[in-house]
Formats: structure tokens, C-alpha cells, sequence
DNA sequence: GAGTGGTCTAGACCACGTG
DNA sequence: ACGTGGTCTAGACCACTCC
């Protein structure tokens, strides 16, 4: 016997949902009646069900039982950072600027300050092959003595800049994309000449309690960039 | 008492981890000695343990004990589907077309099959309120004996499309987001008029032996969508 | 050989939902 | 009152790692 028991009890059950021998809203058998069929204890079948509840095919009831759950048909995974995507990889970037600003209304709305609190402004240039790819702009909460360092800034994914003032591990994070014809200043600032769309990326972070840490927005050349996602 | 120890147990350990008490890589204590240390039996450490897990900070490594993770802060969960994000849902959709062709060497080599094997192709137009907010084409492998109904597909999202075939439980998903100077063709369909970008998103359909079912591509009005993604 | 995690047992008490 | 899942115990044997 090389295979726990767990796993057969995994897979039987695991197959008979996806062939629809189970359907959606089904009720399994008890833990104690799948104690008898497999002929073994009950933190055995817990163990088994509790896989498949963590794999999001069954949820339990107090008190009622496991059912079977609808599949989540429309979730996609992405693993985002500014600095590299499908195409290209950003090789080279350029600091623009670091400023302490007083944030417009729309600023101040979106990281939930008022307009007299400074924010950290950030623009880099992002370049791949010596052509510049994507135009980002940071927006971080400004607080005393916590000093920025222009080498530690240049190169760090956004995540990154604020990790000295919250755990990498109780950031929550939110993106927003869509696409825009470039203006102008974008224009020029990325070398565009041709007809080329931008793909932005919003990118908001908020501390454990979900008050807001700071503001990201790139702005890629439409040619230079494609986004990816999977499910599982 | 009303928590679980097991809880205290993941709180703690997880406050030792965010807090940086704990670094990744850093062993934690043995199973048995967190039994002392809570004063439980060792099933009760280990479904505590197994959550920390679960959640990512922590692994196991069989005779050697439990490890810190590093934190995943590019990760971000995307909802979605064709019909809907932020800004518009769909409220009408206009079938084009439905066709079997023969596909070129592209999509040929997309799906993985043969330029021989016949593809069905069903074109789509999206409407919010009255506009057309989006073109939509998808590509699946033609079956025999698996009819096509106009009315199920009209309004489908591309997984729906499939479901007949292939259970959602089993569906591996792909996708591809990027961003685009629309055509001539799309702006008279789209009715686009002024400077208008196109978010274009690949959607690919795989069976669970990896085997791609159907290629999907929407090319939505840039003023229109908003694709939108949250982290945890 | 000592220590670690992985699997498993045969019980126990509890809170909850349904008749 | 009875069946359900949720928590928990005090053991056991195994495979693995490190010394």
C-alpha cells in the first residue's frame, strides 16, 4: 500500500464530481458511512474531505453534511510585478523624480487622506533594450523618519518600496487594468511615434486593516507588454 | 474558552511570521514541542501547522520540520468572465455569426491540431446600454454529434460554451491580456469615432490532460472595462 | 539511534440542525 | 433524540534526515 487512504478517498470522491455522478448541492455521505466504506477511522476521512474542501470541490454544514460546491469557473490567477510580463522584461530603469507633494482631491480620495497630508511622489522610466517600455508613477503615504533611499527605490517592484514599513506578509494588494491612447507628454515620454495603445496598471496597497498604503500607476506601451493569467 | 487551540496556535505562530520574528527560511519548533509548549495532543499542532500551510506561510519538509516561507506579494486573483467588470456588465449580446472553417496556420498551431480539423467559430457583439462595448470570436473544436444551439451560446461565457463537453471541475484556463490600436474593421463594429484604445483578452480552454479546447478573443472598447483583481 | 514529519486508530465530548 | 460535523486525546508505526 503506497497510497494513503486519504488520497483514495480523495480522488474517488474528486472523480465523481467532475464526471456528474455529484452534482452541485449534492450531499455526501456522512464521515461515519465513509468510515465504514473505507474501513477506516474518522480523522482518516476527515482528512481526505478536508483536502477536497481546501481544493473548493465540497463544503461542510455543522450539523447537516458536505456538499458539493459549483466550480469557480471564471477565477484566473496573475503574477504581476511592473517589471516583467509575457514580452519583455524590464532591463533598465530610469528615476525620474522623487517628490514630497499635497495630494489633488482625487489623490487624497483614493489613498482616504486629507489634501494637507504629503505623499511621496515616484516617477521612473522603465526600459527593455535600451527602448523605454512603461512610464510609472508611485504615490506612498509620506512618514517621518522613514528615509528614501533613491538606490533602494530605482529598481524595486512596488511592493518592495513600502516592505520596510509593512510585512511583505499582511499586505493586501488590488490591480486595475485597462487600456488608453497615449497623450502627448506620454507620447514623447515613451518614444512613441506610430499608432500605439498603452495598457495601464493600477496598482493600490493597503495595510492588514485595509487602510490604504499607497498608489501605483504604470503606464506600458501597448507593443511592449502582454499580461497572463491562469487558473489553478 | 470558545477558540480552538488550534487557532491560537496558527495566530501566534502567524504574528511571529508578519512581525518578522520569524524570517523565511527560519525553522519553527518541532510538532512535539509545540505539544508541550500548548499543552495538546499532536493532531491539534498539526491542524494548525497544516493551515499555516495552506495559507502559504509555512512548508514541511519530512524529517527535517516546518520552514518560513517567503511571501508571495505578486499573486493577484482575478473574477473573470467576458460579460462583466467594473465600469459596464453586458445587458445584450447580437450573435454574428456561427461557422466551421478550417483554420490557418495560426490558430492551427494555437489549438494544436491539424490545419485539416474543422474549427466552429462563432463571432459575438456586446451591448451595454444600447452601445456596443465589445467583439467577441471564439474558436472550438468542431465535434461531431455536439450540436450547436444558437440560443445556449448567445449568451454564454466561453467555459458555459463548453460545459456539454468537458466538465467546468476539470477546465484548465488561460489568459492573456494586452492592449491595442483598434482597426478600421473594429471601430465601424465597436462604433468607435474618436481615439479609442481596445483591451484585448485572450481567453484559452485546455481539458485536464492540457489538451486546448477553444481559443476566445474579446476586443473590448477601451472606455468601457475595467478588469480589476485583488490579492489574498 | 535520535529526532523529525506523515499516516492512522479508537475512542471522547461538543454544538448544531432536523424531526 | 438522533445524526451531523468540529474539536481533541493518547497512543501507534513508518520513512526520512542527520549525526
Amino acid at each position: 500500500m503506497k497510497n494513503p487512504i486519504y488520497i483514495k478517498i480523495v480522488e474517488d470522491i474528486r472523480s465523481e464530481i467532475s464526471s456528474g455522478k455529484l452534482k452541485p448541492g449534492d450531499v455526501l455521505p456522512s464521515e461515519t458511512s465513509l468510515c465504514s466504506e473505507y474501513d477506516t477511522s474518522r480523522m482518516t476521512v476527515r482528512k481526505g474531505l478536508s483536502i477536497l474542501s481546501n481544493e473548493g470541490y465540497i463544503y461542510s454544514v455543522p450539523g447537516k453534511g458536505y456538499f458539493v460546491k459549483k466550480p469557480d469557473y471564471n477565477k484566473y490567477i496573475f503574477a504581476y510585478d511592473e517589471m516583467s510580463n509575457l514580452i519583455n522584461n524590464v532591463d533598465r530603469t530610469k528615476l525620474l523624480s522623487v517628490d514630497i507633494i499635497l495630494p489633488d482631491e482625487k489623490l487624497a480620495g483614493s489613498l482616504q487622506i486629507s489634501e494637507s497630508k504629503k505623499v511621496v511622489m515616484i516617477r521612473r522610466l522603465f526600459y527593455t533594450e535600451g527602448e523605454p517600455m512603461a512610464y510609472d508613477i508611485k504615490y506612498l503615504l509620506y512618514k517621518r523618519g522613514v528615509p528614501i533611499v533613491e538606490n533602494e527605490i530605482k529598481n524595486a517592484t512596488f511592493p518592495e518600496m513600502i516592505s520596510d514599513r509593512t510585512s511583505l506578509y499582511d499586505l493586501n494588494k488590488e490591480l486595475i487594468i485597462y487600456a488608453k491612447i497615449p497623450e502627448e507628454k506620454m507620447k514623447k515620454l515613451l518614444h512613441i511615434q506610430n499608432k500605439i495603445a498603452l495598457l495601464v496598471v493600477e496598482q493600490k496597497l493597503y495595510d492588514i486593516e485595509d487602510k490604504p498604503i499607497g498608489l501605483g500607476i504604470t503606464y506600458f506601451r501597448g507593443d511592449y507588454i502582454k499580461l497572463h493569467g491562469v487558473s489553478k
